[in-house]
DNA sequence: CCCTGTGTCCGAAACGTTTCCAAAGCAATC
DNA sequence: GATTGCTTTGGAAACGTTTCGGACACAGGG
């Protein structure tokens, strides 16, 4: 910027004025920055820009276990879609689904000044983020210790509505396969024993699995174990994208099939040999949502005492959850 | 750091010392120090770090177009991962498949400093790279007007061995339908003249579609207009994974089912009515390789001319690919 | 007692911006 | 011609770090 002064012959102040909004300086002396800019491939430095008090890095930090994972993946899109349009760029954190990994990637992102933070967190306690003095937004799950902006899916709704459907076209026995992520997990549990306790029924506590991972193999290997007990499900609730796959894995090799419905939307769900139901949300407005969200906090726009953003789940009907019991 | 070095007595100097390397203080010194940081609970500016001469902001730039393509998720992944590894964060551009916006985005990037840039590259030239003094690798495809490293897929033996392949089987009208992505396609489909080349059989032409998008709704269109003709192919090459997902809609309402073989591994494939058949690499490697080399060149550890890393690409039988020409 | 070498430590300079205050130019008004 | 007020411009200070030259203390050898 030294040099563009000199070549224009101008001050320093001058050229970031130019730079910047332009206000106050006359168009003749602009368009000789101008020039000097263009001749010399200037391009403004944004680490001195966010060093100075006040300002802070135009990035925000984004914190999500697995871009593999669709779900996940679209968050990303949409909330980098979001900044972009307002000029931040997204600055990644990745976690391998484990909490001390997770405070060190982020604190790591506090240390690099960006602007805000938007994470899908792990279970633990996210108190420490109370003093960085920075807006953070919790996507997909909320977190504890510390009361901040919340955008998430109706999953205990979500849960319920699955559960429901299967319990309409006779189900007595249902399954549901959990993955290991505290909250949302919970929730959907939730939905499914509201469910059967407004049918009148009881849970049989058997049927409810917890998986020791979220993966598609963990899934497959206790549906696997279902249909071999003597007394099988007749419906599974799967409650996760991968869980789904696993289950549906399981059951290539099961003679009576049973009733399946997943939590999530997925690529191809259409397209299997039964075509799978599943209670699903608009995951890219969850990402959209939370970007924008932290957007105006980060602006000083949006001052309002934090925000529980709850996204309404649907029930896409598609043919697995609608096979009658045996 | 200035508080840290009042809080403990000390010079300002000396807590730098002790927050990086640490040789040369004392440890009676140096533990006082930490004390400090440890009761303020100081952590570095990585910006203001990254402002000193020679030093470099620990951020790699990662560009690329659909983080909801599993395809570029997982290089994703897996540059975040090796990256994190060596204490490297990274920046995210999405670019809409709009060579300008490409161009903006990465500037945007340079801006924040970043200490290199991993660009799967839309087509268009990319010189404007060479004056920016950052070390660029390109994925997935190689670049115009830059001698930078790349790190690839062997796209035209993919073509040929997929292509081959169902040559093998009798097939002698073989549609490929090309996703305009410009060079990759370009490879796969030399590749696919290659294997008629060395059959002796020529090419027709006709069976040749360039798609006008790379979406599954465009090859869904396409596959069904090439079904509908009088002289239908009995063998397809869909050359990316979501041309793929695209054919096998289309064919869902045919009666007599071509042979099909995919380029890129995706989920579920095993798991359609027909299990597919794919051409694939490690996709995960390619991330971890191109990072690797990004932070090798960043360093200055890796000084060799720009290197041209191509990946093998392998057939997975799972059953669409080898169904005999009606 | 002086000199030298070694191990510590201090603090100023530098990085590239933005911001703020002051100065300068200019026109309009008195 | 002096005064006032507005627009435009210049340049120093500040941001939080790293680095570097030098200072200081201490021990050992002459």
């Amino acid at each position: 910027m030294i040099d563009v002064a000199k070549a224009a012959g101008v001050g320093l102040g001058t050229v970031s004025r130019v730079v910047n909004g332009g206000a106050g300086v006359r168009e003749q002396t602009a368009s000789r920055v101008r020039a000097a800019i263009d001749q010399l491939g200037f391009q403004r430095n944004e680490v001195a820009r966010a060093l100075r008090p006040g300002k802070k890095s135009s990035s925000l930090a984004l914190v999500l276990g697995d871009l593999t994972n669709p779900f996940y993946a679209t968050i990303a899109k949409a909330a980098l879609e979001v900044a972009g349009q307002d000029g931040f760029a997204v600055v990644l954190g990745s976690v391998d689904e484990d909490p001390e990994g997770e405070r060190r990637a982020i604190q790591e992102l506090i240390g690099r000044q960006v602007a805000g933070l938007m994470i899908v967190p792990d279970q633990g306690d996210h108190s420490y983020l109370a003093g960085a003095g920075i807006p953070v937004v919790f996507v997909d799950r909320p977190a504890h210790g510390i009361d901040a902006d919340i955008v998430t899916v109706d999953n205990q709704g979500g849960g319920r509505l699955a559960t429901d459907h299967l319990l309409r076209q006779g189900h007595r026995r249902i399954a549901i396969l959990l993955a290991p992520s505290y909250h949302t997990t919970g929730r959907r549990l939730r939905g499914y024993r509201l469910a059967h306790r407004t049918a009148g029924l009881e849970v049989d506590e058997s049927l409810v699995v917890q998986l020791p991972e979220g993966t598609a193999e963990a899934a497959e290997k206790a549906t696997r174990e279902l249909m071999h007990r003597s007394d099988p499900p007749t419906g599974l609730f799967a409650s996760t994208n991968f869980v789904a796959e696993g289950v549906l894995r399981a059951l290539r090799e099961v003679d009576q099939q049973p009733a399946v419905v997943g939590f999530d939307d997925f690529r191809m769900a259409d397209m299997l040999p039964t075509p799978v139901t599943v209670v699903a949300s608009d995951t890219a407005e969850l990402g959209r949502l939370a970007a924008r969200l932290l957007l105006d906090r980060a602006s000083g726009t949006d001052t309002r005492a934090p925000q529980r953003i709850v996204l309404p789940c649907a029930l896409i009907q598609r043919g697995s959850g609608e096979r009658p019991p045996a």
